[in-house]
RNA sequence: GCUGAAGUGGUGGAAUUGGUAGACACGUUGGACUUAAAAUCCAAUGUCCAUUAGGACGUACGGGUUCAAGUCCCGUCUUCAGUACCA
């Protein structure tokens, strides 16, 4: 009996997908547990190496929680909305759904042939109109809803409407947009519905304002701020510039507090907890009013300035305002508008890119305007300068140059004074911002005191007088929500008198129309404006034609379309009864798995999709949709495979290639080669690269210098990309060592969490094992299983083997199990071991790892009758943990205690001491110990 | 700048969390089998000194705590990732 890989896992993966063998029961009395992926996009490249790294992991953790007798939900689908997609259709005119359909088949091949024990049944893909129905309804209910913070929760819109009606908006305080004037109930019944409902848009938690944008011409789209990378466009690096636009934004502010402590309920990684937290960078302090003092060209005003330092108050020697900033024009005085209008004009022709690399240049310019310091009553003058940001705080500062770098290094430049309100600190070279080391002087009533209580006490004095109180400011910004996208969710809405209107739940979903061409339209519309059938027929409740559009009955629809965030930001609740043609999911299933329990996805989704989904868990969970409000216990983040490049040098000018060693100081021009005509010796396969059928001409008539006899190639580890030509397919990997081989390797390449390269040379090592692992059970004459008695060794390496790889498995250390089975595997090889007692429980341990082989070997035993045990992926392995837990026998035969013995013990007493030990004696089987440490007082260490 | 992670042989990485540093694997070298190759098996493989026995050094660098430090503390340097004029 021979190793046959290839049918051995072909035959077990019909067999799963026939049995549908990993199936998770809704409601079983079993334990629930559920692991889930981050569903991937299905890209037209297809699978690489690097991409199944967590899966695997999460495979193996799945398998491993059903053998312990968890009912286990491992779902699997798509995230099949993308911009890929959409552009290869603006390309080819081939419609995107048909693209994608393509890609989802050659991902599901690829997956299938891994060995994954995924529940297909339960497959989403969020470009499937059932899906997306889902989608658009969770949109409805948010846009139904605004956010109360007296009872800190999402609240239905008619709510808020009863209140208005009844007492106004006075004592309403909600999260909403500035600016909302105060009205009474008398007001609010007296407004039309048109005015009622422009100001309840104003409170919606999803709502269409006109906001600043990043858009990104080359794109024709805008982008939310964790799309945009150095101030270009993740996704081809384009420029982005900032315009104005009418666009459905999501109020995630309004859970800016919640999204931050509910980081503290949840076992994610830190450093991913951080980057939220920096993301919705909270910061305490207070918000200051300044009176513009007013003259005879200007008229009295007010700037508001928010500050993390009112303890530094009596430090203000000017204001700055952002370029932008609303009263700018207003308080400029005649004698500078000029000087201003020139300078706005300068900061606004400046790309955002510019303006962040270029933040050592200081600039402003005064605008003439004086304010008044709120206790001092002195006059301020009142700059504009680019440092200063419109869209955070206020978009104005109090610049307190003694206390803070920037207004230190504004005021050195422009010669504006710096008073020193510091005790104690020469701030003749730098400020000072240490707040724990303050001592506050110069400051009338908060002379002498540290920062937090001068802190306290000038909020308090402010509020005495009225100009201000203590805030605390976010920089979490809501998300835009529209994309000028066709390949995204369609929004559920129609405009009647341009306010937007939603359709009834019961008529979703609303299908993404048919277009002839996917780019924008020659007005500037989005691609949806390509549609003829894209009408909202409000007595029909059903799309017609755009022709039929009268504004009375049948509206235009929305042209935008959702983000790539809006499909995953739910998936996982959706897994839970995916089939539901009713319901989001029914309650039975949401209460029944309630949660992820385990979550492995990669870290680069930090600021996007993992907060994108913490946000919208959170407004369900307040609408009493889901029944917990954070939907991840546990998160880890799987590190990348990286591809290792390897390069030929050409010599400048020539057609002659160096070998590696040889360039020294010669001016070479390094280009990548396929990996695959490179050994694991770094040797090139010149021949094959001569007749390679895409690159082959290049290098015909190519000259190669070999040093040693062979051309050695460069080497340099970059991420797997097609254009660097260091992919590897999984597909090659599967068809040469096996998917257990893949699995294996793929977790013994390194720690889960950690980026590494891949070197295809190296699976030849869990390839032997797996093939030494077959020998233990079978050779040419069929199974050489026994019933024979165990040996003690025997017994040793089984259990040491089910200690540490328990360990490893719950402590997400898979690299370092598949060491533990190659050296089981060896020890048992060495000791000859035939027993039934060992090899059947070791199986059942591997399983997790390489399900395949397991499988056959554990199918061939019980065929053969030597094992009576349950079907394999049934049998419950929980005994087999408890069993071993007290086997006295520790790992790697190495053993440490600790052992009071009297103080004034010799040495050679205490270790004959140690040796008539009953404990010792046990533990050492006999044997002598190779050493003993000895410290006056107890022995720490014996090893055996 | 700030935040987070990390720095161990030629390479990927182990190290029972303070207790034999380099497990396991790749690679390399030598050997067995073979007409040969592949496959398989065996041995060696941190550096230096030594014929051997053995010895010295060694976990980025410099200090410290401890009977004992890759691990803990202080300082420095480097790399990677995220973030950045956030008032």
């Amino acid at each position: 009996m021979k190793y046959n890989f290839n049918e051995i896992e072909a035959k077990w993966q019909k067999y799963w997908a026939e049995n549908q063998t990993f199936k998770a029961i809704n409601g079983s009395d079993k334990p629930k547990y559920y692991v889930l992926d981050m569903f991937p996009y299905p890209s037209g490249a297809g699978l690489h190496v690097g991409h199944p790294l967590g899966y695997i992991a999460s495979d193996i953790y799945a398998r491993y929680k059903r053998h312990q007798g968890f009912n286990v939900l491992h779902p699997q689908g798509y995230d099949s909305f993308g911009l890929p997609a959409e552009q290869y259709a603006i390309q080819t005119g081939q419609h995107p759904a048909i693209t994608t359909a393509e890609n989802i088949k050659t991902y599901r091949r690829q997956l299938d042939q891994i060995g994954f024990s995924f529940d297909w049944s339960r497959e989403v893909r969020t470009s499937d109109p059932s899906y997306y129905k889902w989608t658009q309804w969770i949109f409805i209910q948010l846009f139904n809803s605004w956010y109360n913070n007296h009872t800190d929760k999402a609240e239905d819109i008619s709510v808020l409407e009863t209140i208005f009606s009844s007492e106004g908006n006075e004592n309403v305080n909600a999260v909403c947009d500035d600016n909302i004037e105060p009205f009474s109930a008398e007001d609010w019944n007296a407004f039309s519905s048109e005015k009622q409902q422009q100001i309840l848009l104003q409170y919606r938690l999803t709502y269409l304002a006109e906001t600043e944008v990043n858009w990104c011409p080359a794109l024709g789209t805008v982008l939310a701020n964790d799309e945009i990378v150095n101030g270009v466009s993740e996704r081809g690096g384009h420029p982005v510039i900032r315009k104005k636009m009418t666009q459905w934004s999501m109020r995630i502010s309004a859970y800016a507090e919640r999204l931050l402590q509910g980081l503290e309920k949840i076992d994610w990684t830190d450093s991913l907890k951080e980057s939220q937290r920096n993301w919705i960078g909270k910061s305490v302090g207070a918000s200051v009013t300044f009176n513009v003092i007013a003259s005879e060209t200007k008229q009295s005003d007010v700037i508001d300035v928010f500050t993390t330092r009112p303890d530094t108050i009596f430090g203000v020697s000017f204001m700055t305002l952002a370029p932008e900033h609303e009263l700018v024009s207003q308080i400029t005085t005649p004698e500078q508008k000029e000087a201003v209008d020139a300078y706005i004009l300068k900061t606004a022709k400046r790309s955002e890119r510019d303006r962040m690399a270029d933040v050592k240049t200081i600039s402003g310019v005064f605008t003439g305007a004086y304010a008044e310091h709120p206790f001092s009553k002195e006059p301020i003058p009142v700059w504009i300068g680019d440092y200063v940001l419109a869209g955070y705080g206020t978009g104005a500062v109090m610049s307190v140059p003694c206390g803070d770098e920037r207004d230190y290094a504004f005021a050195k430049h422009f010669g504006i004074p710096i008073p020193n309100i510091f005790d104690g600190v020469d701030i003749s070279e730098e400020a000072f911002s240490d707040k724990e080391k303050t001592v506050i002087g110069n400051s009338d009533f908060l002379n002498g005191m540290n920062y937090k209580k001068a802190t306290k006490r000038a909020i308090y004095e402010l509020e005495q007088i009225g100009q201000g109180q203590g805030k605390t400011n976010y920089r979490l910004r809501d998300a835009v929500f529209s994309r000028q996208r066709y390949w995204g969710e369609p929004f559920p809405v129609y405009y009647v008198n341009g306010m937007p209107q939603m359709i009834d739940a019961a008529h979703l979903p609303i299908k993404l129309p048919e277009v002839e061409k996917y780019l924008p339209t020659e007005t500037g519309e989005p691609p949806l404006g390509n549609a003829t059938v894209w009408a909202w027929d409000t007595e029909k409740n059903e799309v017609v034609s755009n022709d039929l559009i009268d504004n009375k009955t049948i509206h235009p629809l929305e042209l935008n379309t959702m983000p790539g965030w809006a499909g995953s930001s739910w998936y996982f609740n959706r897994y839970m009864d995916a089939n539901n043609t009713e319901e989001f999911a029914s309650k039975e299933a949401l209460n029944y798995w309630k949660d992820v329990d385990l979550y492995i996805g990669g870290s680069e989704h930090a600021t996007g999709h993992l907060l994108y989904s913490r946000f919208w868990q959170k407004f369900l969970f307040d609408k009493g949709v889901v029944p917990v409000d954070e939907y991840a216990k546990k998160l880890i983040n799987q590190g990348m495979i990286l591809g290792t490049s390897a390069f030929v040098y050409r010599e400048e000018g020539t057609n002659t290639y160096l070998s590696f060693g040889l360039i020294e100081n010669k001016k070479v021009q390094p280009l990548h080669v396929k990996v695959k005509y490179v050994n694991a010796s770094d040797e090139l396969d010149i021949e094959g690269l001569k007749n390679d059928e895409e690159f082959g001409d290049d290098y015909a008539d190519a000259e190669f210098i070999l040093e040693n006899g062979v051309y050695k190639v460069g080497r340099d580890v970059e991420k797997m990309s097609k254009s660097k030509y260091n992919v590897v397919n999984p597909d090659d990997i599967v068809s040469d060592y096996g998917a257990d081989s893949l699995r294996l390797y793929e977790m013994f390449l390194g720690p889960l969490e950690q980026y590494k390269p891949w070197n295809t040379a190296g699976i030849t090592g869990v390839h032997s094992f797996l093939k030494k692992l077959w020998k233990l059970y079978a050779d040419d004459n069929g199974l050489k299983v026994t019933d024979a008695t165990p040996t003690k060794d025997n017994l040793k390496t089984l259990h040491k083997t089910i200690k540490k790889v328990k360990e490893d498995i719950e402590n997400f250390s898979f690299n370092t199990s598949v060491s533990t089975f190659m050296i089981a595997a060896n020890e048992l090889t060495a000791q000859k071991c035939t027993s039934k007692e060992i090899l059947e429980p070791l199986l059942v341990l591997i399983s997790p790892y390489a399900p395949h082989i397991a499988e056959e070997l554990w199918s061939q035993l019980r065929n053969n009758g030597s094992i009576s045990k349950a079907p394999f992926p049934e049998f419950d392995a929980s005994h087999l943990v408890e069993s071993s837990k007290n086997y006295p026998i520790s790992f790697n035969g190495k053993m440490r205690f600790t052992m009071e013995l009297p103080m004034d013990m010799s040495k050679d007493d205490i270790e004959a001491a140690v040796l008539a030990h009953e404990k010792t004696q046990e533990q050492l089987g006999g044997r002598t110990p190779k050493k003993v440490i000895v410290v006056p007082g107890k022995i720490v260490n014996i090893v055996g």
